[in-house]
DNA sequence: CCGTATCCATGCCGATACTG
DNA sequence: CAGTATCGGCATGGATACGG
C-alpha cells in the first residue's frame, strides 16, 4: 500500500464510476455481456430513460462502454463493455467485497439510532 | 469476480468515498496517521475550511475517521483513521493502481481532441 | 424502440466574513 | 486554531411529455 497522496491517481477511476446508476449498469454489462437499451432498462429497476441514456453516453465518452446502432425499424441499440472498461472490474470487486463484509456495521448503527 | 448485480453492495463504499476531497483526506490520514485540522488543511491544497470541516464530519459520521478535541486555548483537534476506516484501503489501492496504469489512455484522448 | 426536451428540486462546492 | 453562517453558481437527477 502506502500511496503517496501527492501522486494520487484515485480520482480518475472515481470520476468514471460516480453516478447514481453507473456501477449497476457496468456490473450488468460485465456479467451479462452485450445488452440492448431496453434490457438494461428492465434490469436496472427505477432508472428513467433519460438517466440511462445519459449515463451510457458518459460511459461511452470514457471509452468504457461501446454503443452499436443497428439502422432498422424498430431501432435496435446494443451496449457492451470495452476491454478498457473491463479493467475497472478489480475496483468494482474490491468495493463489492468491502460492502458485503461490512453490512453488519451498518445494521449495528441503525440499531443505535432508533427511528422517530 | 462475477458479481451478482442484484446483490450488489458496491454503493456503500462509494457513498463514503465520494466527495471532492475525501480520497485525498483519507490517503493523508492513512499515510501520516493522526493529523491536526490545520495540518490537513495545509496538506490538501485548495480546500476551504468549510469543505474540510464538512467532509471530516461526514467521514466521522461513517465511523471512518475519529475526531478528538483537546479542550484548551488555542483549540487543538486531531483526526485519525479508525480501524474500520483502514478497511477501505484496498479499494483506494485498487483505484490508485488503475489510475497510474491508465494515465496514458487519457493522454491519447487529449491528442485526438485538439483544443479550440 | 430508443431516444430528446423541458421543468424543477436538491445538493455540492466555492467565496467570503465572522467567532470563541 | 478550528470552526460556523450566509450567499450564490452549477451539476445531478427525477418527472413528464414529445418525436423518428
Amino acid at each position: 500500500m502506502d500511496i503517496e497522496p501527492e501522486l494520487c491517481r484515485v480520482e480518475d477511476a472515481l470520476d468514471i464510476l460516480v453516478g447514481k446508476w453507473k456501477p449497476i449498469i457496468l456490473l450488468h454489462l460485465l456479467k451479462n455481456g452485450t445488452q440492448r437499451f431496453s434490457e438494461l432498462k428492465r434490469h436496472v429497476p427505477g432508472i428513467t430513460q433519460k438517466m440511462l441514456t445519459k449515463h451510457l453516453r458518459e460511459l461511452e465518452e470514457e471509452d468504457v462502454v461501446e454503443r452499436v446502432v443497428y439502422p432498422q425499424v424498430p431501432p435496435k441499440v446494443e451496449y457492451s463493455i470495452t476491454e478498457y472498461g473491463k479493467s475497472l472490474e478489480p475496483i468494482l470487486a474490491a468495493m463489492h467485497e468491502w460492502g458485503t463484509k461490512h453490512v453488519l456495521h451498518k445494521q449495528q448503527k441503525i440499531k443505535q439510532q432508533p427511528s422517530s
